[in-house]
DNA sequence: GCAAGGTC
């Protein structure tokens, strides 16, 4: 038997044939310089036996979807014929070669085994390389690889056990890519074709619409807005103050603070005639700061917004260069545990020769290692991102010289210990207010000596306090600030905003916000420094609970109090993005294309068609009938949608 | 000139 395996990239391909042919294979060039088919003998068991095999790649989708040419035109027909308008899928023009060395593989073979990732994307493409290899051979015996990762006797297993494509899978994303090319395609063309003749500047403008793009520019009006509407509110605190052996101790008032003046000075009056605090609980335990998780493309990106100085899409070039030099495990994955069978320490090894973390890599090895964590997230394809081999800083580039070494550290980070350190907690009652006093002292810092990004700085040791023991407080004073105004989307904001709403993928946010910036929906503007809350003295670390308190949501998450370092980029819309929402939002229509439920239903539609509860077809009828309904009442209401754009673009509305 | 998803 001849037997073709394809896999969804030549990576993949390379190492799959390495461990299938065990040594003997031979490696023929094809048309396209990316691509070589491997040669060798397996035995695949059972099913198929003793077998020559030819085992070879594709780029990602093989075809591409498009409406037929008499739709070219934007304006005739009209854009809403295209919600019923055929689509056809055709070989994508930049893959013929790719799909040429499928079809001529086949004619040899009797049987096709897919090796495309094991997610829905995969499974489609899975699905356009069977119907490349039926053009050169009809009576191809199809089976499929599940496999998640490219150790050794994982993918032996896999290919022992091959079972068959998931057609569920394969229609969800067919559904999925034919309603985007509709609802983008009608969309943008009703959207130029009524705005370009309000004017400069939309005259010279192309004004798209797609269901991440248009979402991830309503993230940003929504907090541009909420900024905007911000009014301060003042509130009113109680500080207490005590030295003892020499140390200044805060106890932070347990209410944190009130809205109240007159409440305030109540209590604080009362605090005052108390005259003497009571000690109710004094505990000393053992805290730490955990290790980071294991590195998700999501995380690269979020992290190299805030500490890089690289954009999302920075980040990804360089850690896609890294990938294709071998210096890095694929950078695009989901997935943040890793598998129990890989050997880290043998990684680890390879980072001893540097001159900056060379020596902790080595500690790690001499008894320091310690399993990584388990995060919650498997994507079934690709490991959590780490380095492969050691790459001295003089072979990188500017940029891959950065994300190389936070990947690098982070791994390191991952294979160390957490920190550890003791928590000092103290609780009094003055009067009939608790008052609490918490310190840390950091006794191993472990993984915080190789992740330079994570900091933990303790505070001085408390001194020594006892249950039940009474002291006057050496100053109680009444403090008063105001609330301060959340501050603008970061790229690191948007990113994880995106994620937590299901917009876009690893592989695409990056691009998302690069649109949403080359349509000039928004810009971006290196962050001013901002005071803190007035009332927030400076010095000891802040009362638990929310800062910002209300009228103060978004924000402040504990994640941008590393962003708001200087020289972070934050996001504003443009003129042209905030009509844009405002626009749609005025509309009132019950499903607002600036929001991001209309992807969030997609993607619920999507999951429901691979469970078997609907099909394609029920799909498609159903989400294109409510989008031309969309498209209907965006043409009644069209002018509302003018409106917006004259208020926002030609009358100085917003600066 | 237009989408989002793979990958190089």
């Amino acid at each position: 038997m001849r037997i073709l395996c394809v896999a969804e990239k030549p990576s993949i391909a390379k190492a799959v044939s390495e461990h299938l042919a065990g040594g003997r294979v031979q490696v023929r060039n094809t048309q396209n310089k990316y691509i070589k088919n491997y040669c060798f003998d397996y035995d695949f068991g059972q099913g198929w036996g003793n077998c020559s095999v030819t085992m070879t790649a594709v780029l990602g989708h093989l075809t591409s979807t498009q409406f037929p040419p008499q739709y070219k035109d934007w304006k005739h027909p009209p854009p809403d014929r295209l919600f019923d308008a055929p689509v056809q899928t055709i070989i994508a023009e930049d893959k013929t070669d790719v799909a040429a060395n499928i079809e001529q593989q086949a004619k040899y073979c009797q049987g096709l085994c897919i090796w495309t990732d094991c997610d829905r994307e995969g499974e489609h493409i899975g699905h356009e390389i069977c119907e490349a290899a039926k053009k050169g051979n009809s009576r191809l015996n199809i089976r499929r690889a599940r496999f998640s990762n490219i150790e050794r006797a994982h993918v032996l297993n896999a290919a022992r056990n091959l079972v068959a494509l998931d057609e569920k899978q394969v229609n969800a994303v067919s559904a999925r890519i034919e309603l985007d090319l509709r609802i983008g395609y009608a969309f943008t063309r009703f959207l130029s074709n009524n705005l370009k003749p309000m004017g400069e500047p939309l005259t010279s403008k192309v004004i798209s619409y797609g269901s991440c793009q248009f979402p991830t520019l309503g993230f940003v009006v929504d907090r541009y807005f909420r900024v905007k509407n911000f009014k301060p509110e003042p509130f009113w605190s109680i500080k207490v103050m005590h030295k003892r052996e020499g140390i200044d101790v805060h106890f932070a008032w347990a209410r944190n603070r009130l809205f109240d003046r007159a409440a305030v000075i109540i209590l604080y009056e009362r605090c005052l005639s108390a005259k003497m605090a009571e000690v109710t609980k004094v505990q000393e335990k053992p805290t730490k700061k955990w290790k980071p998780l294991p590195l998700t493309t999501v995380e690269l990106q979020k992290m190299a917004t805030r500490f890089l100085r690289l954009t999302g899409q920075q980040a990804m070039t360089a850690a896609e260069s890294l990938y294709n030099k071998g210096f890095i495990s694929y950078p695009r994955t989901e997935t943040d545990r890793f598998d129990k069978g890989m050997n880290l320490q043998a990684l680890v090894q390879k980072q001893t020769p540097d001159n900056r973390w060379g020596q902790f890599a080595q500690d790690l090895l001499n008894g320091g290692f310690s399993q990584p964590r388990q995060g919650r997230n498997d994507d079934k394809a690709h490991p959590p991102i780490h380095p492969i081999t050691y790459a001295a800083p003089s072979v990188l580039g500017e940029d891959e010289k950065k994300v190389y070494e936070f990947v690098v550290r982070r791994f390191l980070a991952c294979c160390s210990e957490d920190a550890k350190g003791v928590a000092t907690d103290i609780d009094i009652m003055y009067g009939e207010e608790a008052f609490h006093a918490h310190g840390v002292v950091v006794l191993e810092r472990n993984y915080l000596d190789v992740y330079v990004y994570d900091k933990w700085t303790g505070t001085a040791q408390l001194p020594k306090f006892t249950v039940g023991e009474r002291f006057e407080p050496f100053e109680a004073i009444m403090t008063d600030g105001k609330t301060t105004a959340p501050s603008y989307l970061t790229e690191a904001d948007l990113i994880a905003l995106m994620d937590a709403n299901g917009i876009g993928t690893d592989a695409t946010m990056a691009e998302h916000i690069q649109k949403i910036q080359d349509r000039e929906y928004v810009s971006t503007v290196p962050r001013a420094s901002r005071p803190a809350d007035d009332g927030d003295d400076g010095g000891d670390p802040p009362a638990r609970g929310a800062r910002g308190g209300r009228g103060s949501r978004g924000g402040r998450g504990g994640a941008s109090t590393t962003a708001s370092r200087v020289g972070v980029m934050e996001f504003i819309p443009t003129k042209l993005g905030v009509a844009l929402i405002e626009g749609f939002d005025r509309m009132n229509f019950e499903t607002s294309l600036g929001k991001p439920f209309l992807r969030k239903e997609m993607e619920l539609k999507m999951k429901a068609i691979c469970e078997g509860r609907t099909t394609r077809q029920a799909v498609l009828n159903e989400s294109i009938g409510q989008y031309r309904q969309v498209y209907n009442q965006s043409q009644e209401k069209l002018q509302v949608l003018k409106a917006a754009c004259r208020q926002y673009l030609f009358e100085n509305g917003v600066g």
